[in-house]
DNA sequence: ATTGGCACTCAAGTGGTAGGAGTGCCAGCG
DNA sequence: CGCTGGCACTCCTACCACTTGAGTGCCAAT
């Protein structure tokens, strides 16, 4: 059992490692905090937070390190999510002023959150998943190859170049260009990939025997075109600030960098937090090995994007300083949200 | 004045040293190589290669390191790019086989290139800078809101939302889209940029009075497109095989992973790079201390892309294989310029 | 010009010691 | 009963002296 106390002991224990990076003693801890109680008291809460294996002793006679679900506990129980300085809404705020697109603006968010944090920033892209097609376009850009563009009421724009089997004159290209649109405009992006899907799969001739093969060939440019939008994506900055607290990760930071480089993994531990009543997520530690990312922690936040909610947070050791890297991911995902929601430049 | 075989016995070092990452004795060389004399011959030579600072000695009473200078000399006057094994040349192929378009054709040659040399690789995107413009479409997306699409003849596509001050009816919309077109269509991307330019610039209005609000809302879009045709990109890939050889750059990697992440710089020292007589580069530690990168050396290879000759290369340590990295970087540059000549999914 | 020999240097490893931080435990105190 | 001071104990770290081995520079001899 742990006491009122105990508790308390944990957040300082908490609170001076991630400062100093150092083992905390019970010395140290009556020197730092005003416990008004002795070293020797300290000693014994240590001692029943040491049985609930919150925290470690790295060797028998040194200060003590919190385990994973130390930090867990911590952030759980003892962690208040401390505002931002003004100083800090305001650089978030100016920095995220007017994006030229949603690319720019994703990348902005990154960009301003690693550098509140001194983490690698993580952001998923809004979903497109849920977004509606309203518009296709065909560009004949030579005899054999179309342009096909895709747009989404959601703001994603798609465009890819199609090989065509046979050449089209300027009325094809109006009649292809009608029968995708009836085809596809007003549905949902999973609705239109199966209606896309279709086409290729029945005998039944949906367009002139003639335009069949270029049908065809369109439908499969915009069945890639489509499942990129299901797709989901990740912007991320500040992998440099990786190589400077190398020794945080047990020595190798090749799984971080592997894991940014390769983005799937990243992707779905992303998506697989959980978040609480907040919005916010924390995984720690050993929480992440099955992504084989053990030695790291996550925090993220939602933020709301006009095809859904995602997230936004960022990367760092196991050792991190929670509070305030989740203060700042709440307080980036709110101006995203603001932004995407107000803002017409993203549509 | 270095003698013949104090060259050879240069080379010997470099090998070596590449090889075990450990300073070369006197002993080691004449064990390893066949020269014919004793360590007491190699030391003399030595001695002299250390008086041209070709090599220097980490400490007094230890074996010798080729300095920047040794790699110069090893490189343009010892090394023999040798060719790849065919199984090499097969996992080029196979890899680069089929390329769904230009972005995936370029990701998997720096997949390819790190995985054949262990290096962070780097390629330069083909330049659209000299391509010229061969469509320009306009799509209304709502009633203040105008998708621009922009291609060029080599094979790349741009796209970006317009916001419209003034409502325009289906007519208007040709209308602005012939006048662009004509204004545009068949100019190189630098040409088409200043006479978009100069609509901004003179009074003379080219449109009605009542479209030309949205005729420079669009103006303005379309120069931000040309813009991004004109700017160099960059791809790259294996930043993760950093994590290993971190030792290998004097302490921190943190230089690399920046320049990785920031790209402007790696942009203009692959652009600066000055090739040999077959197109191949090379640059050696302190040779990049101006874009602080003294640390690295990169290797690089011309390739032959539409829109002029553009490079595909590896940064990694000073000690590197040179020859080795050579030889990959040459060899996929041939395949990316057969794929991107033969092929037509890039145009 | 090349060679073997020799004295010399220096990094790296080994073992022993001292210091210090921190712990666990216990008896005494309020 | 919880808290406290005291004390013995552990273990990390730094330091020192010493040894070992790889490698050098130099020189006299071939």
């Amino acid at each position: 059992m742990v006491t009122e106390r105990g508790l308390e002991v944990l957040r300082a224990i908490v609170q001076d490692y991630v400062a100093t990076h150092e083992p905390v003693g019970s010395r140290s801890i009556v020197d730092r905090h005003a416990f008004g109680v002795s070293a020797a008291t300290i000693r014994n809460d240590m001692a029943q937070l040491e049985d609930e294996e919150l925290i470690v002793a790295p060797h028998t006679s040194s200060g003590r390190v919190p385990t994973d679900k130390g930090y867990r506990v911590f952030v759980n129980h003892l962690a208040k999510v401390r505002p931002l300085s003004t100083g800090q809404r305001n650089a978030i705020e100016t920095f995220l002023a007017d994006p030229t697109d949603l690319d720019d603006l994703m990348a902005r968010t990154v960009r301003v959150l690693t550098q509140l944090t001194g983490q690698v920033a993580l952001a998923q892209y809004p979903s497109f998943a849920r977004a509606s097609i309203t518009h296709i376009e065909l560009v004949a850009l030579a005899p054999h190859r179309m342009l096909v563009v895709l747009v989404t009421d959601a703001g994603g724009v798609s465009q890819r170049i199609a090989p065509l089997p046979i050449e089209l004159e300027e009325a094809d290209v109006a009649v292809l260009r009608a029968q995708l649109a009836s085809l596809i405009t007003g549905r949902a992006v999973s609705e239109a990939a199966d209606r896309v899907q279709a086409l290729s799969s029945t005998d039944r001739a949906v367009t002139a025997p003639r335009l069949q093969p270029a049908l065809l060939a369109l439908a499969d440019v915009i069945r890639e075109e489509l499942a990129e939008f299901r797709q989901e994506r990740l912007v991320m900055a500040g992998a440099a600030t990786l190589a400077r607290r190398e020794q945080d990760f047990r020595g190798s930071i090749h799984p971080l960098l592997e894991a940014i480089e390769e983005q799937v993994t990243l992707i779905r531990l992303m998506s697989e937090m959980t978040t609480d009543e907040h919005g916010l997520a924390t995984s720690i530690g050993t929480e992440n090995a099955p992504f084989g990312l053990g030695e790291a922690s996550f925090v993220a936040s939602n933020y709301a994007a006009p095809g859904g909610t995602a997230r936004v947070g960022v990367m760092g050791p196991t050792r991190m300083d929670y509070p305030s890297n989740l203060a700042a991911a709440r307080a980036v995902a709110r101006y995203l949200s603001r932004m995407l929601e107000e803002d017409g430049t993203t549509r």
